[in-house]
RNA sequence: GGCGACAUGGCCAAGUGGUAAGGCAGAAGCCUGCAAAGCUUUUAUCCCCAGUUCGAAUCUGGGUGUCGCCUCCA
C-alpha cells in the first residue's frame, strides 16, 4: 500500500512499525458548535482509511482526540451561561451523532483533552528540564529556535516564518516564534506547577497521541489546514519531549470549497452536517467525498450532490442476491482491481469505478456480483440495507389514495390489493392514480415481473 | 512577499510517456399497459506557447487562470 506522506512530500510505500498493526491518530474536533461538510469530509476520509486497513487484515488502533478545553468553549459557555463541561458535552453529543448518521465508524479511542491534562503537564515539564520550553509569567513556551527541524512538515523557511509571527500583548516569549504549551487561566484554569491555566491546544494532540497510542506512532492524519502550526508543533513537541521519531506517515486531507473558497467557520460559509442530512443520505454524502481524491479540493454544488444522489442510489439500488459467503472474494479480478486502486494512495475514485462495475454485473444477474458489489462498498462504508418505509410516508400515502379514489383504506396491504385487481382488469385509471398518490407521498410503486414493490424515494 | 497545489467532454472525475476509467446529465433502442428501475449503443485529443521524444494529457521551460497555507480553522 502506498500512502503521500506530507512530511517528506512523496508517496511511499506504508510499513508499519509493528507488523499487521497500525497506530492512526486523527485530529478530533473541537466541540463548541455544529460539524460541517468540511469536518464530514475529513472523518469520511479517514473512516475510509480505517475501514480500509481493517479490510486489507490490519490490526488498527484509530485514536481520535476531543478537544473540550478552548478559548471558544469557553466563550460560548460565558454566552449561555453555561458551564465549559456543559457545552463540550452537548456538542460532543451532537458530533457523535452526526458521525454516527453519516455511518463512519467510532474510533477505537476519543480521549477527551481534560481526561489528559496529567500527561500533558508531565510533558511540559519534561521540555522545561530539557530547556526546549520555558516559563514566563505563569506561561509556558516552547523555544521554537532550539528545534533545527522546525518548519520542515509545512515547508517553510524559518526566517519566513519569523516575519510573519508577532507577540501578542500580555505575552512574554522570548521570541515571536516561541508557541504556548500552557497558558495562565485563573478563572477556567487547572492546577499546574506554574500556576493555575490551561494546555496549549497543540500539546493536548502530542499528549494524548503518546498516551493511546505510544511515542511513536504509524500514521497521523488530519485537515491540511492544521499542517501550519498545530503538527509542526506536535512534532516539536512530541520529538522533542521523547527523543524520539514522533510519526512515520503524515496524511492530510483537502478541503471542501463553496464557491471556490475554503468552507469553514470562521468564513461563515458552511452547511452543517445535520442540514445536509435533510436532504442527502449518508451514502450520497461519502460518495460526492469518495468521488475525489482526498488530497484534491471539493467543491460543493447542489448539481454535484444530486449527480451524487443519483450515483448512490445506482450502487444500492442494484439488483440484491443472497450473500455467498463462501465465496473467496480475494480470488476476483474485481478485488483485485479494487484494492490496487485504493493500494494506490487510496484511488477511491478508481475503486468506485469497480463498484459500479459491479452494479451493473449485478443487475444483469452475474454470479457472485452483488457480494463482491456488498463487500467492497462496505469498505468503502457505503450500506446496501433498503429503509424500511417510515410511519409518516405510509400514513400519508393511505391518506392520499383515500383523497383520490374517495374511498377510505386501513392499510396499504389494502389498497396494494385493490391496485392488483385494477391491473389484473386493466383498469389502469386506478392503477395511475394510486401510483400517484404514493409518488407524492415519498413513495416509488415499481411494477417488475416478480411483482409490485414500494421502496422510499 | 514566502511555501504548496490544481487546470481533462455539458457537469463531476480517474489517468504521469504509446493514441483518453467511471459517475451525472443528454440522445437512440430494448423492456413496461404506461411509468420507474434495468439492459444495449452513443458524445473529448486533455488552459496557452515552446522544447525533449519515433511517440506526451502525462517529462522540461515559459505564460495565463484558480485555490490553499503562512493567524483560530477539518
Amino acid at each position: 500500500m502506498r500512502l503521500f506522506n506530507s512530511y517528506t512530500n512523496t508517496i511511499e510505500e506504508f510499513k508499519p512499525i509493528e507488523e499487521n498493526k497500525v497506530k492512526m491518530y486523527v485530529c478530533g474536533p473541537t466541540v463548541y458548535d455544529y460539524a460541517h461538510l468540511g469536518h464530514a469530509r475529513c472523518y469520511i476520509t479517514w473512516d475510509v482509511l480505517y475501514r480500509y486497513l481493517k479490510f486489507k487484515g490490519y490490526n488498527v488502533t484509530y485514536c481520535r482526540n476531543v478537544t473540550d478545553v478552548d478559548d471558544k468553549i469557553l466563550k460560548k459557555a460565558e454566552k449561555e451561561g453555561k458551564t465549559p463541561e456543559e457545552v463540550s458535552r452537548y456538542w460532543y453529543n451532537q458530533f457523535s451523532n452526526s458521525m454516527k448518521a453519516l455511518n463512519t465508524l467510532k474510533p477505537d479511542i476519543e480521549p477527551f483533552a481534560t481526561k489528559t491534562l496529567g500527561e500533558m503537564i508531565a510533558m511540559v515539564k519534561v521540555l522545561i528540564e530539557k530547556g526546549y520550553a520555558y516559563e514566563a509569567n505563569g506561561d509556558v513556551y516552547f523555544r521554537v529556535k532550539k528545534f533545527p527541524k522546525y518548519g520542515y512538515l509545512s515547508k517553510q523557511p524559518i526566517d519566513q516564518l519569523e516575519s510573519g509571527a508577532r507577540i501578542e500583548v500580555g505575552e512574554h516569549k522570548e521570541d515571536p516564534l516561541d508557541f504556548a504549551l500552557w497558558k495562565k487561566d485563573e478563572k477556567f484554569g487547572y492546577k499546574s506547577p506554574w500556576g493555575v491555566g490551561r494546555p496549549g491546544w497543540h500539546i493536548e494532540c502530542s499528549a494524548m497521541s503518546r498516551k493511546y497510542l505510544g511515542q511513536t506512532i504509524d500514521i497521523h492524519a488530519g485537515g491540511a489546514d492544521l499542517i501550519f502550526p498545530h503538527h509542526e508543533n506536535e512534532i516539536a513537541q512530541s520529538e522533542c519531549a521523547n527523543g524520539c521519531k514522533f510519526v512515520n506517515y503524515w496524511l492530510h486531507n483537502g478541503f471542501v470549497t463553496i464557491n471556490k473558497e475554503k468552507m469553514s467557520k470562521s468564513l461563515g460559509n458552511f452547511l452543517t452536517i445535520d442540514e445536509m442530512l435533510k436532504n442527502y443520505d449518508a451514502n450520497t454524502l461519502r460518495l460526492f467525498i469518495l468521488t475525489n481524491h482526498y488530497r484534491m479540493p471539493v467543491e460543493f454544488s447542489d448539481e454535484a450532490l444530486s449527480a451524487a444522489q443519483a450515483g448512490a442510489k445506482r450502487l444500492t439500488n442494484a439488483k440484491q442476491t443472497p450473500l455467498n459467503e463462501t465465496l473467496d472474494i480475494k480470488a476476483t479480478d474485481e478485488y483485485k482491481a479494487f484494492v490496487e486502486a485504493m493500494d494506490d494512495d487510496l484511488n477511491t475514485s478508481k475503486a468506485l469505478a469497480v463498484l459500479f462495475d459491479l452494479a451493473t454485473k449485478a443487475n444483469k444477474g452475474e454470479k457472485n456480483a452483488y457480494t463482491l458489489l456488498y463487500k467492497l462498498g462496505s469498505a468503502l462504508g457505503f450500506t446496501f440495507e433498503k429503509a424500511a418505509l417510515t410511519d409518516d410516508e405510509i400514513s400519508n400515502a393511505i391518506e392520499k389514495t383515500s383523497e383520490v379514489l374517495g374511498q377510505t383504506f386501513s392499510s396499504i396491504n389494502e389498497i396494494l390489493e385493490l391496485r392488483k385487481q385494477a391491473r389484473i382488469e386493466k383498469n389502469w385509471d386506478i392503477a395511475d392514480k394510486i401510483r400517484v398518490a404514493f409518488d407524492s407521498a415519498g413513495i416509488v410503486v415499481k411494477d417488475t415481473k416478480e411483482g409490485t414493490t414500494l421502496e422510499a424515494k
